[in-house]
DNA sequence: TGTACATCAGTGAACGCGCGTTCACTGATGTAC
DNA sequence: TGTACATCAGTGAACGCGCGTTCACTGATGTAC
């Protein structure tokens, strides 16, 4: 007994988890109001509890999502003959530190993230996972144990510098640090 | 035409700094509201204005006096014999992931910083150049220019590895993104 | 084809609460005589 | 030495505001006949 089309309901509700995606990357989960995100996805802020239980489970839809997308680009790019190289390159690009809101989650949320309760870091963590297993699938020197240690370094690494970047109130300086990213990075893969 | 004992009032201060600086580390910055801050410190809501003009004015003396101690107990390890690797032993080790509200302010609140007003990230700016200028002090290969860039990215992986070990859900997978941070810092000074 | 009905996505006011900030005040202290 | 006074660090109630969440409701829609 369907009322109204079909997917109509779920296109707002991806709606809303797209311009959460947005404001929570640009200004942290915390600095946004259910109210104000509802006004920016046409809506008033009732509507929010017909898609969501409460904020914190938009927060663990927002997270999955986001990360989804990402290594799913990241599995695109390789296959159109990407390299990490590349990664590493467009990870650290002056493009990627200047619009936060559209690029990684884990540079903008990670800190907040480990403040969050258990089941979204749970499901943070089978992301990470994800991720660190296709760098490690993308890295040569040593057995499978290595090269997930070498992953989890190299994406520590393009986190921390990207916040770093982000961080600095001198353009020159934020330049860089994300040239000095880059360098450190080819070198970690062993492309240097 | 001192009324109270001299210093008195600069006593309480750094006693509000200091409970501030280890909230906002354990905590973020927004998450820490200024009433409850007071109670922890021993007092009223309202003597909160006595000393400082507003919560962004004590973010940033909590900033500049925790990069402060910092940078200065990097340079007394080193007075002591310690060197840029036992830096990145100690950074990366299960007790300062497990001790947030002890460590590294900008692990904590790099990607809040990011989000802050001019002046506060200006500040924040100033600290971060001395720590780079510490670490390239400390390297060897190539010229200062080379040495600032790996600086930047040692620290960059620093900061962000301890981030994901927190982020993280798992108590092993954050033991190995302690040990992958570590092998890759040695590798990237050097010392491997 | 036209109309009455059931559904339910979305509305918008209200809840209690904590936020950063303001301000009239209190009361312990050091100073002056 | 004892007392009156000026200072000012600290008190605590109040300000307007936005938070996450609840709920009685509206009204556009697809279905049934």
């Amino acid at each position: 007994m369907m009322r109204y089309e079909k997917g109509r309901k779920d296109a707002t509700r991806q709606h809303i988890v797209q311009t959460a995606s947005r404001r929570f990357r640009a200004e942290g989960v915390e600095a946004v109001g259910l109210a104000g995100l509802m006004r920016d996805a046409g809506l008033t802020n009732g509507a929010f509890y017909v898609h969501f239980d409460s904020k914190e489970h938009l927060v663990q839809e927002v997270l999955v999502d986001a990360l989804d997308r990402r290594l799913e680009a990241m599995i695109q790019a390789k296959s159109h003959g990407a390299g990490l190289d590349d990664a590493i390159r467009d990870y650290l690009s002056p493009r990627q530190r200047d619009l936060p809101d559209q690029g990684c989650p884990t540079a903008a949320l990670a800190a907040e993230i480990a403040r969050h309760p258990h089941e979204t870091r749970k499901l943070f963590t089978q992301k990470i996972d994800d991720f660190l297993d296709f760098i490690a699938d993308n890295l040569s020197d040593g057995d499978i144990e290595a090269r997930r240690g070498q992953a989890a370094a190299l994406f520590g690494m393009m986190v921390g510098t990207l916040q770093l970047a982000r961080a600095v109130n001198d353009d020159a300086l934020s330049d860089r640090i994300l040239e000095g990213g880059i360098a450190a990075g080819l070198a970690l893969i062993g492309a240097d």
